[in-house]
DNA sequence: TTAAGTGCAAACCTTTTGCTGCCCC
DNA sequence: GGGGCAGCAAAAGGTTTGCACTTAA
């Protein structure tokens, strides 16, 4: 049986929900599925923004704190770039980004020499890779972005 | 003529305290002096209480008005890893970072195979690259950090 | 002399935490 | 009904800024 995308998140959330003897609360919900619905790279502050719109009441913190229990679910992951404040993707596939420091258009690639390039390094020095990061920061195509500051 | 290389920064700092109109106090003298002796991977913190026993008096604020400044002369580079603060590091060739999250050793690498890969990485898709972050994850070989927590 | 720099404290920003009343199970 | 949760406000870090005094040039 072949799960609908768009639903896969509810599942696990309700099931780690369930065995934590947590709650599925309405914000939690509401959260999750604008957190969802606006794809990657989304601020705290984005998705606090977007949220006030239906749901007025909401608390900073809670946010904070669905985020934090999205990224334990392993359905979502923290990003940090260069700037100041983390921002969340849903969790995917293992990419990073290309940035352009001109628009802030963030591109999302893989590549698998590097990956194994970079497990190679690691075997060299006698580490064991959990995980990593990788952003490269550039001008994009566009005129705006590429003529000189 | 071969420059000392542990006197290069005060000339490079100098030549660009000159050519701004600023002035080399005692404080930034003592401050970069200090940094350049620590070496890399050095937390403001880190540097402020070593400041300390030498400097009673020093702020905070002038700390991190120094190595701003360093940053903005080219002799220092800021890093942010994982974790909350800011470290900074002389600058030198480009390296990258392979992090132990058991004992918080670092490690600097570099790799031109993967250097070369993000170039053309960036070019497919039009970007023309200005820096790039890489922070590889892992355990290193102490058995302390190599036993499961 | 005089403008930049220092030290201090207060402000700022992002994120976390304590608490009280609320609501999911 | 009871314990986890939401909302709020206050706290907690890290970093920046305003101000009056000091000091390099």
């Amino acid at each position: 049986m072949i799960t609908n995308p768009q639903e896969a998140w509810k599942q696990t959330l309700e099931k780690h929900i369930r065995s934590r003897g947590l709650r599925l609360t309405r914000q939690r919900l509401l959260i999750t599925e604008t957190f969802f619905r606006r794809g990657g790279h989304t601020t705290v502050d984005d998705l606090y923004q977007e949220l006030l719109k239906t749901q007025p009441g909401i608390g900073y913190a809670t946010v904070y704190r669905t985020l934090k229990l999205l990224v334990e679910c392993g359905i979502a992951e923290s990003l940090q770039f260069g700037e100041d404040s983390t921002r969340y993707e849903p969790a995917s596939e293992h990419h990073d980004h290309l940035i352009c420091t001109g628009c802030g258009t963030i591109i999302e690639f893989e590549n698998e020499t590097i990956e194994n390039l970079q497990e190679e390094i690691a075997k060299m020095f006698g580490f064991t890779l959990t995980h990593h990061n990788m952003e490269l920061y550039g001008r994009c195509s566009d005129p705006k972005c590429t003529k000189k500051s």
